[in-house]
DNA sequence: AACCATCGCAACCGCACCAGT
DNA sequence: GACTGGTGCGGTTGCGATGGT
């Protein structure tokens, strides 16, 4: 295949977007959206490529995006998201609601990586068992139905743990962490699962995912971590909408 | 105050994949 | 089946911000 030409021999224009740029593009997707990402510079006025005009929209304007620091229970998603899906950062985005690939990734390599070692090197201290430090879950009805509903993650064992401390939502707690990782503890998923063309008829019949979405509903329980949790089991793309708590 | 090192984030690059022809 | 164009993804880079000396 022959490459396209770069945006600079185009004589199109790299770097940082401008105030006016990101409006423009903002404003000519409002109204006519993005079929064609190539031909949409073109379109709205924009001396930039399509690539780079899909790249901010995707990672930087889109309006459901969420912007600020990531909240423990992201990080500690993304941890275990890693340790199942490894670098597929878009598929490990598509569970993290409002949060994009570039996001994560970046957030892995700058802060997550290092967490895990320090993790990793402290574990090596002690004999078959680390102590990490998590903060407790702010709603424990919820973490209770995760723990009962779903196959048990590293993050899931730390957390019924904690289950019993009933003050402080951000009090740290250390917790018994056993340093084998192996299978036993993160359910078989093969790669259907992760693909995009899986049902809502499927997602029920893949077992554990339906009874959250039911005790989700139900119990209405007030916690900051509820959408949170919420989106991150169900499947995006084929989720409800969201109770409001 | 000036310089340097490090960090964090936005953006770019190159490749792979997919659909249409 | 080969070719082409569009899109998505993961890795990498550039640069401003921040902190330390």
């Amino acid at each position: 295949m022959v490459r396209a030409p770069c945006c600079e021999k185009m004589g199109l224009k790299k770097g940082p977007w401008s105030p006016e740029e990101d409006q423009i593009l903002v404003s000519y997707i409002q109204k006519h959206g993005h079929g064609n990402w190539r031909a949409l510079p073109k379109q709205s006025g924009l001396l930039r490529c399509g690539k780079s005009c899909r790249l901010r929209w995707i990672n930087y304007l889109r309006p459901d995006i969420k912007r600020g620091n990531f909240t423990k229970e992201e990080e500690e998603a993304i941890i275990n998201l890693h340790e199942m899906l490894g670098n597929r950062w878009s598929a490990i985005a598509a569970r993290l609601p409002g949060r994009t690939d570039n996001e994560i990734k970046n957030v892995w390599h700058t802060h997550l990586k290092k967490k895990l070692k320090h993790y990793d090197e402290s574990s090596q201290d002690s004999k078959g068992e680390s102590t990490i430090q998590i903060s407790k879950c702010d709603n424990n009805d919820v973490m209770g139905n995760i723990n009962n509903n779903l196959a048990t993650t590293s993050l899931q064992r730390c957390s019924s743990e904690v289950s019993s401390v009933t003050d402080s939502s951000v009090e740290k707690v250390a917790v018994k962490e056993e340093l084998d990782y192996s299978s036993e503890y993160f359910p078989t998923i093969d790669e259907s699962f992760w693909s995009e063309e899986l049902s809502k008829e499927d997602v029920s019949e893949t077992n554990e995912f339906l009874p959250l979405v039911e005790s989700v509903e139900d119990s209405k329980v007030n916690g900051g971590g509820m959408d949170f949790w919420y989106n991150l089991f169900i499947r995006a793309g084929d989720m409800p909408d969201l109770p409001e708590f």
